[in-house]
DNA sequence: CTATTATTGATATGAATTATCAATATATGA
DNA sequence: TCATATATTGATAATTCATATCAATAATAG
């Protein structure tokens, strides 16, 4: 009885470009499905990606200022964006400890998670930049 | 010569509204002068804003998925929002050791700065909670 | 004072996402 | 298998937050 969710192929579309995808955006995926399957809908596609998200499957990265990113890799990870390219990397590995407790501690909040972003420049446009100011001299 | 900023009356406004709040949004603030000084403009209010956090005389807080907030404190801390109610408090105090380094040699970005947000809710929202669950019994 | 131009108010535009709703398709179970 | 209940869809409107445009205005240096 349990009100199920049902498996449309919409929603195995979406979850199958997620999964072929690196940190894709709604729009992305959206563009990716229509090649093969013309008349799915952007609202359907936001729709599944807060769905699949909601239920865990996958992880949704909201970036202040542009579009969320979606991610396949759902294990505990952050990460960095590129303000030259719009790139977006992996940041593995990163140990921060106990910083939910202690900001609850620090706040009263009952911290539920937390959102972290590295903003910088990633190596491909790190070596445009230094190529144009070599031809500026 | 040197293009120099002007000083006008709106730019103050906003300021002294931005030195008065808490975390205010741009809505906010322009909503907070309007009173005042009808005629001010959303539009001036956006771009002030953005000149005094370029500038670095205010600090801008982008939040993924609703308005940004502006904060007269400028020192390093960070921010916990209410799920509930969209309350923002300020985290202080916390110690995140070199991230930014971090991050960079994990991924070879060279790293400006990053976003740091909690979520969670706030003590008022679960005493609020807490008042609701005995109700129901 | 005068000239330069940064800034303003008004408004249009834009990007990203959510809401609405009749039509459709999926799952359950008789 | 078939009928039924309803979750989901496609199409589109609406919302939210923010930036772009541009002629008119006002702040500052000289
Ligand atoms: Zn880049
Ligand atoms: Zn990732
Ligand atoms: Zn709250
Ligand atoms: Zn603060």
């Amino acid at each position: 009885m349990a009100a199920a969710n049902r498996n449309t192929i919409q929603r195995k579309l979406v979850m199958n470009v997620v999964q072929n995808s690196l940190h894709p955006t709604a729009e992305y995926v959206y563009k990716t499905i229509k090649t093969d399957y013309p008349d799915i809908s952007l609202g359907t596609v936001y729709r599944n990606l807060s769905l699949l998200s909601n239920r865990g499957d996958i992880l949704k990265i909201p970036l202040p200022g542009s579009a969320d990113r979606f991610d396949r890799d759902i294990s505990l990870h952050y990460h960095a964006v590129c303000s030259e390219c719009g790139a977006i990397d992996d940041v593995h590995g990163l140990d921060l400890g106990d910083i939910d407790m202690d900001a609850s501690q620090n706040t009263g909040y009952t911290i539920s998670g937390h959102t972290l972003i590295f903003t910088g420049i990633c190596p491909e446009c790190q070596a445009k930049i230094s190529e144009q100011s070599l031809m500026e001299e």
